[in-house]
DNA sequence: GGCTAATAGTTGTATTTGTAACTAACAACG
DNA sequence: CGTTGTTAGTTACAAATACAACTATTAGCC
């Protein structure tokens, strides 16, 4: 077992993780709670639908990893702003397809030039070759990617 | 303004800081929960308190960035734990010092071998200068560090 | 078909968090 | 001193989250 005399907070990568996650996440989080009054969780299913077009709640939820109750809450509060509709698939009529509205649609155009402007800001504080390791870290760190 | 057609959430800081994030804090946060029924917040102000000594709890906030309620709450906790104790300080009966018990000694250390442990595995993912990038670049992306 | 198990999604409830308002103590300045 | 402003820390209440239990539907299998 370690000696716990090892131990450096400062250097530990969950704290560290945390800290940047925290900072960076508070800042884009401002921009679509401001502009549209939304959650993280709302935010991530609008994306999803914007980059990935109509899908289920159980896919968005595997892609994005989230828990399929958050993803119904953030469904629903997406429907109260018009920004998604439900249709339930008529070959199984457990599932629905969320689709984006044309204000939906309107509003991910929107956040997703705000998220590409912020990552662009973000981004500027590091070089090409530490971006590429950064990112390939991430990966690694963030375990194996669902396939489906 | 970017042209939202080039945002890629698959590449967008937030979201992978964020799903890295979840994914290796739930792996040790499962530890201290599981061994001490401890939170997040509890498990840092502990480690502060163990890597640097005493200190009051707006000087932990500061150091962790967390918001002094939440100090405050995890602080009560560890003291129903007997983790900490809390003793005014004289000269200014508004702050309060913050010392390890030795059971909460015991659990920092406890704790702290199994934080190098899991910082190991995770580190045995990436090359060794990897790592140091990485370090640097959750570094630049954290903001700045308080000096204080 | 009819039984059992699995899956999609929702709802209920207990925890946890965020925000603002609060108390107490100190500081500074007339 | 006394008034005003600041800082340390707590508390109250609203919002968000996690987890378990639930409904509805489909799938598999005898």
């Amino acid at each position: 077992m370690s000696d716990p005399a090892d131990f450096q907070l400062q250097r530990f990568l969950p704290y560290l993780l945390n800290q940047a996650t925290e900072e960076v996440g508070r800042g884009f989080g401002q921009i679509y709670k401001d502009r549209y009054g939304m959650l993280r969780t709302e935010w991530r299913v609008l994306a999803h639908l914007g980059q990935f077009g109509p899908l289920d709640a159980t896919r968005i939820g595997k892609m994005a990893r989230v828990h399929k109750t958050k993803i119904s809450r953030a469904v629903t509060a997406l429907q109260d702003k018009r920004f998604v509709t439900r249709t339930t698939d008529d070959h199984d009529r457990r599932r629905a397809l969320l689709c984006l509205t044309p204000a939906g649609t309107l509003a991910y155009n929107d956040l997703a030039a705000f998220a590409l402007d912020y990552d662009r800001r973000l981004l500027g504080r590091l070089t090409t070759k530490e971006h590429a390791t950064f990112l390939s870290c991430l990966q690694k760190l963030g375990g194996d990617l669902p396939k489906n």
